[in-house]
DNA sequence: TTAATGCTTCGGTTATGGTCGAACTATGAA
DNA sequence: TTCATAGTTCGACCATAACCGAAGCATTAA
């Protein structure tokens, strides 16, 4: 015993209710404000102060202080992928929260898992995408293939420009809601940016939900079909 | 808030110091008793039983009744990849155990890290691989190339046995003490495997550390030399 | 300046849950 | 059978830490 990091220190830290609900509000990719992450938590301003401020020291909050306010948003990638899998092996363990009232519903629809789009949506664009064979799972892993990068052009994503950054390309991400892959990484990200940038969702203020047009789920559908209806 | 799975649930049990040496313990990848993971986490056994209990019904683990012995492992891959990256977090967060004694130099030479090889040597046979052109990088992603076929084949590993395997092939794993990749997944098992079939190497009892001898560091170098040896 | 808002710090209360001793069950050995 | 070992259950104790009220600090508006 007594080797490696401190790995019950993190656990505690993300253990607590309050703590909790504000690291799954950050997972919305959005910066909030202490007061709104009290609301989330259910909490006192005061009582939120001191969770996050632990948070902070940890490591898996950036802070940022514009005037009177002081925003918080999750770390890095790193911290947004152990969340998520936290969650996968929460949803796994049968343990879902109480009832799935009206809100559920919607982010089973579709929502933002830290900043590309998941839920039945997610995994529909990411089997849409491996049945027209521009994507491809190596072992698990999903590869842009080389009518993958036409399409992706095609769609006015700038694939040069999300290369030279270092962050991953691609990532499998692991929906807990679908216990399916759906797309990650800086493509998965541009693609939701994209939606959002043609008025076919926008985010939902007070959830991860992400919420369709009429008119931008239909192209979605027409941009990403199933299998079946192919 | 009230939105997903109970995150608080999982990681409060992983929270507990004393659990929290437990499933450090099972990451070495064998199933232990309950005496051996109560010595582990230095409570006793009727303390480690009720913690094991927790765990267990949370699906965090794998019992197995043998005679009068209980043996646990860690249910299974998503486990271990969750508490990795914990791992990465609070190491990234500086948050190192205590002191780093002689069984922490062991640990950092080489290591299994839930079944694979990892530690200095385990890069070193990540790095190697990947100089040799057996394995490239695909966005982060490890992927055995046709010459890293005939690689692992020479080494007498049954690579259509592993490819029938559900599991997948190549992972990675991001070292938590070198912040570097190894080899993980099915391939990186069959690795260690075949090291420890060659009396190259052997796990220690009592740690994660995995013990090379002379002979089989040696050869463990002539196979896998480092870029500056070429 | 004063007032209002956003956040932090301090002190005291409370309860959740980790801990062990002791008693109990189950399997295997003598 | 009796004894020994492995693990579980129960009950009581106790410490950690989450919580809020109140007071304090900082920034912006009036």
């Amino acid at each position: 015993m007594k080797e490696g990091p401190d790995i019950a220190y993190i656990a505690t830290l993300i253990g607590d209710p309050a703590r909790a609900n504000m690291l799954t509000a950050l997972m919305s990719g959005k910066a909030l404000t202490v007061s709104e992450l009290a609301q989330e938590a259910g909490v006192t301003i005061q009582t939120a102060s001191a969770h996050l401020s632990k948070l902070d020291t940890a490591g898996l909050l950036r802070p940022r202080k514009q005037g009177r306010h002081k925003y918080f948003s999750l770390s890095n990638d790193d911290v947004a992928h152990v969340l998520e899998g936290l969650m996968g092996l929460a949803a796994g363990a049968g343990h879902l929260r109480k009832r799935t009232g009206p809100k559920d519903a919607a982010l089973r629809e579709a929502r933002v898992c830290y900043n590309h789009l998941a839920g039945d949506m997610g995994t529909q664009m990411f089997d849409s995408l491996t049945a027209q064979g521009h994507v491809v799972l190596d072992n698990e892993r999903p590869m842009l293939t080389a009518s993958g990068a036409a399409f992706v052009a095609d769609f006015d994503i700038d694939l040069d420009a999300l290369r030279r950054a270092r962050a991953p390309l691609c990532r499998e991400c692991l929906d807990w809601s679908e216990r399916r892959s759906h797309l990650a990484g800086s493509l998965g990200r541009a693609f939701l940016n994209r939606f959002e940038a043609l008025s076919w969702a926008r985010r939902d203020q007070n959830s991860r939900a992400v919420l369709f047009s009429r008119e931008g789920a239909e192209a979605f559908r027409r941009l990403f079909p199933l299998k079946i209806t192919l």
